[in-house]
DNA sequence: CCTTCGCCTGAGAGCGCTCTCAGGTCTAGC
DNA sequence: GCTAGACCTGAGAGCGCTCTCAGGCGAAGG
């Protein structure tokens, strides 16, 4: 050795060992003796031996990294890192890998020929895809194809998944809303193919079924235009709605907007609660009520199972969906009757 | 060579040539004849030759990445890929990368111990690193360590950057907002080390004295807390003031919200234009009308002259910084007298 | 006591590319 | 005609690690 950054010859030879016998122990595979294995372990300790990845991945064809992969219907590059949602993937998944010598890959597909390139991108993926965002079936492929995701929206049975309580926080937030004494609770939704949408759907239209409300839903795309129309709309065909649930904070920042200008005030006038709460909950005024999504602990949770390298088959992780009371909704037990400006 | 993909082995082959050779032309290293050159670069065509990154890695001892580097006061991991601007940076350099076999990093490092890990980073940068937050000291302190950096904000005028017009920025908004009919123009700041944050307070203070106006100034943190905290203040010490120049957009989320809850409204009695052009910038109830700085754009332009391996001194490029307008401004030509409530 | 089998162990051959260095060719100069 | 020098070219030695394979050794069985 030397002043160099040890390499596995120096802890062969501080070992007394061969480099084979060295890259067995240090890569946990069987074919060492019991005294061996600890004067290995030994040597890499004394070293600080630190494995070179680039060596590793040239000798063994591949490199470890996580791909990170989010289907979209419109494909629009620069979207992704300002994006509320997936903007907060990457900063879960990030620190997992720090130290660990992987890298992390971002791949945006679109939904037109996201078969090609997720066989493509399974073909090539060491430690495994986190799903961001992908639909059922497209997951289920990938799944079957290499064994290796983990999923951070409801998918297929079969793939394992870090999963919220989409359902349960659309249900509860129209709970909310009606305890406060709202009783015309629109919803904007989200795109009717997302799985996450399609659980917050249907946790507001079971929630409204169970108290007795009318189903005042309209659809939006996760976005903040589509959250103004959508409000926009909804207005002006029930023009006596009192509160929304938003299926998304971006779109609740649209909805905001538009309630505002159609002359009615937030929270008096319509009680709003969003989802997420990604930075544009706290950028509408007034700030949002919503249901809180743990994106960056799903992510690292998912980044750290892949990481740990054992067998993800029926893995399933449950994450809460909390309600964060900001001013978008107005103060329990006031009394106070909104709607009627 | 097979149905695998080829190597330079098989590149050599076909042109009839040893390795080194193809190597050389491959690289574009001098030393080889024209005739030579001609038929490795036929071959490459032919077969559709892409270098194994993995194994160039190995051989040279250097893996090829950008290092994108931000250093912020307070270090909180989870922050960065959230915040507005750094989460624009990396959505301009990933494109760049893609297709290159380059990887990119992102170091979050904490002011008090960045010139420890910056010269860390230096010693192991590639292709180079680009500031995406950074003070002067510790920018020029890099680059003389190691040659190889873009700058995304101002820093010593020896490193390279890409430059956008903070300073005209900010002299155009306040002179916007005096054409507005504006007379009593607040200003919230950023911290006074940020480079950028400097240049804006400039902008700031030149055109208000050129205009004959009071300096009506308060710090900010680049955080939508501080820009609530500060427009509270401002506008308790200052009841008339009738716009505000906000030098980041996130700031001026919170400083709506502040202002509406002054129960003045916003643009009607209190003007706002912003900074960034960020997500937050369309989130905010009414939308900013505010200064674009075209992120992306800058973040894109340093990742292609960092690929391109040429020499980077004195490497400057201007970036213009827009009015967007949106609905925090009132419309010009109204004549409407604002400010009175 | 000899053979068979199983388990360790280490030598060595790559992975694909870079880069040094020795040798070869060609031109110019004496 | 001979030699020095400039310029090409390719053989081959790594970069650090993995992994196959053959050999060695000891225990069990005949």
């Amino acid at each position: 050795m030397s002043t160099l950054k040890p390499t596995i010859e120096d802890v062969a030879q501080l070992a007394g060992v061969s480099r084979a016998t060295a890259s067995r122990v240090i890569n946990d595979v069987p074919g060492a003796s019991a005294p061996l294995r600890e004067r290995v372990r030994a040597a890499v300790a004394e070293l600080g031996y630190q494995p070179n990845e680039t060596a590793r991945a040239l000798a063994t064809g591949r490199q470890r990294a996580i791909d990170v992969i989010v289907v979209t219907p419109d494909l629009s590059v620069g979207w992704l890192g300002t994006h509320p949602y997936v903007s907060r993937v990457l900063p879960g998944v990030m620190p997992v890998l720090q130290g660990v010598n992987a890298q992390l890959r971002l791949h945006a597909v679109a939904q037109a020929t996201a078969a090609d390139e997720l066989d493509q991108i399974a073909s090539t993926t060491t430690l495994g895809a986190v799903f961001a965002e992908i639909t059922p079936d497209l997951a289920a492929h990938f799944y079957r194809r290499c064994r290796r995701a983990v999923s951070l929206v409801r998918t297929d049975p079969a793939v394992p998944g870090m999963e919220a309580d989409n359902f349960g926080g659309a249900y509860e937030a129209v709970n909310r809303l009606h305890q406060l004494g709202h009783r015309r609770i629109a919803a904007i939704h989200g795109p009717t193919l997302n799985p996450c949408a399609i659980d917050r759907r249907a946790g507001y239209l079971q929630a409204t079924q169970r108290l007795g409300l009318a189903d005042l839903s309209a659809d939006g795309n996760f976005r903040r235009e589509g959250g103004y129309d959508a409000a926009q709309q909804l207005l002006e065909r029930h023009p006596d709605i009192d509160a929304m649930f938003i299926a998304c904070d971006l779109m609740a920042a649209g909805a905001v907007q538009a309630i505002t200008a159609s002359g009615r005030r937030v929270p008096d006038d319509v009680g709003i609660i969003g989802f997420d709460d990604s930075i544009a909950a706290v950028c509408t005024n007034p700030p949002l009520t919503t249901m809180r999504l743990p994106v960056e602990e799903m992510a690292s949770s998912a980044a750290r199972l892949l990481l740990a390298g054992g067998p993800l088959r029926g893995h399933r992780q449950q994450f809460p969906v909390d309600l964060v009371v900001r001013e978008s909704t107005r103060e329990p037990d006031t009394g106070r009757v909104g709607g009627t400006r």
